[in-house]
DNA sequence: CTCTGCATTGACAGCGCTGTCATGATGCGC
DNA sequence: GCGCATCATGACAGCGCTGTCAATGCAGAG
């Protein structure tokens, strides 16, 4: 029924070897054998086992998804991105869920362990780590314990020569910084992501230039502590629009926060955007749903995940790599003119 | 560095074999070289290789996720249910994602190409089926080629004497329409969804039956067609709203057309749930998110993932298993009394 | 005391492929 | 024409494990 390297080779009239290298690549085969090779392996839809294949030179054709569960649809891009990049190579992508436990610090350890125990037993040829994980030392330690190469996605900190990807957070929050001054805005209040993701500081860090920039000051109640939860969302757009003098425009570092702002602006009356212009990040589906549409940014998430996939891939070790990708700022309804 | 089978055999002073009985829990192993064994193993931090495990026993310890693109939250339960059975189990779980494509029936075919070009040379022991795919014909056919078990989520149509795992949609609408008549309802109005999903029809005889039971009328300009998407909800509130008789309560087939209802009802002034109830199905963040929160349906879907990857691995072909989870009804503020 | 049967263990081959090295074939410069 | 470098190919071993089957030991039956 399925059949072997052997069948091939033997219909093909070469060694086996010969059927590996063409398969492979490999230079130094002629043209002519190869071409015969090839048309004799689509004939007998020959697939190499990956097992046989990976038990024989060591390698597995296989890339681990570490992540923990920050949103589904950001892991679902990154996923879908990693898969693609996956599937131009022949290789398959392994999802590993961990779980950082709670508050704990102690159980920090069992992240390690975690880790261990889901990949020592396959030999995955690299693993791709999604924040917040990227940035767990227990998680990097185990993997170089086990040998495993590993891309990191938007880490918070350098990861010695290892290869990264990442956006630039922290433009991204100055270009829709800019934009909203750019409307006539002065008075713009921002909402601070959870601090333990390392996005967060570099989105402030984004708006801050923007306004310093701008020679604007940034009012220090017109910051506010939020979680990416749409629930801290709801608090500060109370808090802010309650003050005295309420800002003219909100950034909020995601578009959960960003809706819960609209919630609390439509439930005071407050018209969006003729007298609040409200800007989200992300992109979530959640954007285009909420009325008015939010102004946002788009992570190249699924760009992140395909190019970290690739870079694991291609075994060019060619150090000290980062790989920045473009987002994209989207004007919606929920910003306009002063 | 990495410790053999041979490393254990030779330490522990058995042959290879008895400590490849152990691992696989093979029975007639007297107590005493079990033991021991297990403690060499675990001393020398003994994994077996899958790969070499594999092309031995004609197994890879690999389980498929197919799907297509749903919403990604619900891809990320099955897939975090599934994987949490894996792991009970020593397996892994490679997700491979097809692309239905668009509306061309022509290209039907491609699907086919797409689940073999995917899984022939992964020689995995079992493929979940999420969907719409475990609806797909040319997926199921290609996967009975392939040789591959499968085990379909909620799908629509039997599979013959293949497992299945599902959650009993009609009750559930029932049970949501029964709440809403409890309450005191009688004009109820239902959003259809996505006719090509399996569950859409469901929902909807769902509907039916309490509403027959209650001896209550369904009105045919109460019953509105739907896709799931939040958008079409907003047009099938709109024309709910507008009738001169509106109902007292909407049924939504989903949290997304429900949430759409409320935004709609909110901008014409309607108040919820004093004037109108809502119900929604799935329990999506979005229902914990809008206000007020919504009564909806939660659907076991973790629990289906989980379900589905143990009934792959537990080869016992236990023929013509349907199992069934239960769903929550989840009472929130979307609903009153009228 | 011997024989049968079962529990326990090990020797061995081989899963399907690739790495290494050897071999043969070809071309080039002197 | 000879020697050597280069390309093209194949023989062979073995990756780490498990399936098969045979061997061993020991109990209880006869």
């Amino acid at each position: 029924m399925k059949s072997t390297i052997h069948d091939v080779a033997k219909k093909a009239g070469v060694s086996m070897k010969t059927v590996s290298r063409v398969l492979n690549k490999e230079p130094n085969v002629a043209a002519k054998t190869k071409e015969r090779v090839l048309a004799v392996a689509k004939e007998l839809r020959y697939a190499p086992s990956l097992a046989a294949r990976g038990l024989a030179s060591s390698k597995s054709y296989l890339i681990a998804l570490l992540y923990d569960n920050p949103s589904p649809s950001y892991i679902a891009n990154i996923q879908k991105g990693a898969i693609q990049a996956c599937r131009e190579r022949g290789y398959h992508l392994v999802a590993e869920p961990l779980q950082i436990e709670g508050a704990e610090p102690a159980l920090s350890g069992d992240l390690s362990a975690e880790v261990e125990r889901a990949l020592e037993r396959l030999p995955v040829d690299g693993a791709i780590l999604t924040p917040p994980l990227c940035d767990k030392g227990s998680v990097v330690q185990a993997l170089q314990r086990l040998g495993i190469p590993y891309v990191p996605v938007a880490p918070s900190t350098s990861h010695g020569d290892m290869p990264i990807v990442q956006m630039d957070d922290v433009k991204a929050a100055k270009e829709m910084t800019q934009y909203l001054i750019s409307l006539g805005h002065k008075k713009i209040a921002f909402i601070k992501g959870d601090a333990a993701h390392s996005a967060s500081p570099r989105r402030f860090e984004g708006f801050r230039e923007a306004m310093r920039k701008a020679e604007l000051e940034i009012r220090p109640d017109y910051v506010c502590q939020g979680d990416y939860h749409f629930r801290s969302g709801t608090a500060a757009a109370e808090a802010l629009l309650a003050l005295e003098d309420p800002p003219s425009a909100i950034f909020a570092s995601n578009d959960d926060m960003a809706a819960a702002v609209l919630a609390v602006a439509n439930r005071l009356g407050v018209a969006v955007p003729q007298q609040l212009s409200v800007g989200g990040f992300d992109d979530t589906p959640l954007a285009r749903i909420v009325w008015p549409q939010l102004t946002t940014v788009r992570q190249p998430i699924q760009e992140l995940g395909y190019a970290a996939a690739k870079l694991l891939m291609s075994s060019e070790t060619s150090e000290e790599v980062v790989k920045t990708l473009d987002h994209d700022l989207i004007v919606r309804g929920s910003t306009g003119p002063l």
